[in-house]
DNA sequence: AAGAGGTGCAACCGCTCCACC
DNA sequence: GGGTGGAGCGGTTGCACCTCT
């Protein structure tokens, strides 16, 4: 009974104003660190992983939050990533304001999205679904698969 | 105008490494 | 020297939004 309420007591998904609040109130009274007291202390419902991604990704000071990676950026992930290898954390260190989660979610995009242009026929440029989101692609490309076919 | 497809982002899970007892 | 707990990292998944047909 008691574990299963200790279970049922941890929170998952997103996360809301007011945790975020409670959450920065917490690393800055005490730093970012002893996560696992976040919960322990009855502050947050959360598990101290769960606290720490959301501070690291989210919350952290100087973040480009729904900043797009510059083209600048692009070629130290790219250069970083083929130095490194998927190495996100270290990659992320080289760029100030992006976490190791935006790096791993940018690679993998373009990553995607290479795969599917190598594997769809260069038929004409109609057939392309370039969205507004996602447009500096082909340059982009070119200068991937030379890079990662390796 | 509606539906389908694709992209990007946020969050969780599992594994590994490090520090402390 | 070994064991345990906590933190960090990388991979994967789900959801919401946007564009094109």
């Amino acid at each position: 009974m008691e574990r299963q309420r200790s279970e049922e007591v941890i929170k998952k998904g997103p996360w809301t104003a007011e945790e975020d609040e409670v959450l920065l109130n917490f690393v800055n009274s005490y730093g970012p660190r002893d996560w696992s007291s976040i919960r322990s202390m009855g502050l947050l419902p959360r598990t101290g992983k769960s606290c720490r991604l959301r501070w690291v990704n989210k919350l952290r000071p100087n973040l480009k939050i729904g900043c797009k990676f510059s083209a600048e950026e692009e070629r130290v992930v790219i250069d970083l990533q083929a130095r490194f290898g998927n190495k996100w954390a270290s990659i992320a260190s080289y760029l100030p304001g992006r976490t190791d989660n935006d790096v791993k979610n940018f690679w993998s995009s373009r990553q995607k999205r290479l795969a599917r242009i190598l594997q769809s026929p260069p038929k004409s440029s109609n057939s392309q679904r370039s969205k507004g989101k996602a447009t500096a692609v082909p340059e982009m490309a070119t200068s991937q698969v030379t890079r990662t076919s390796v």
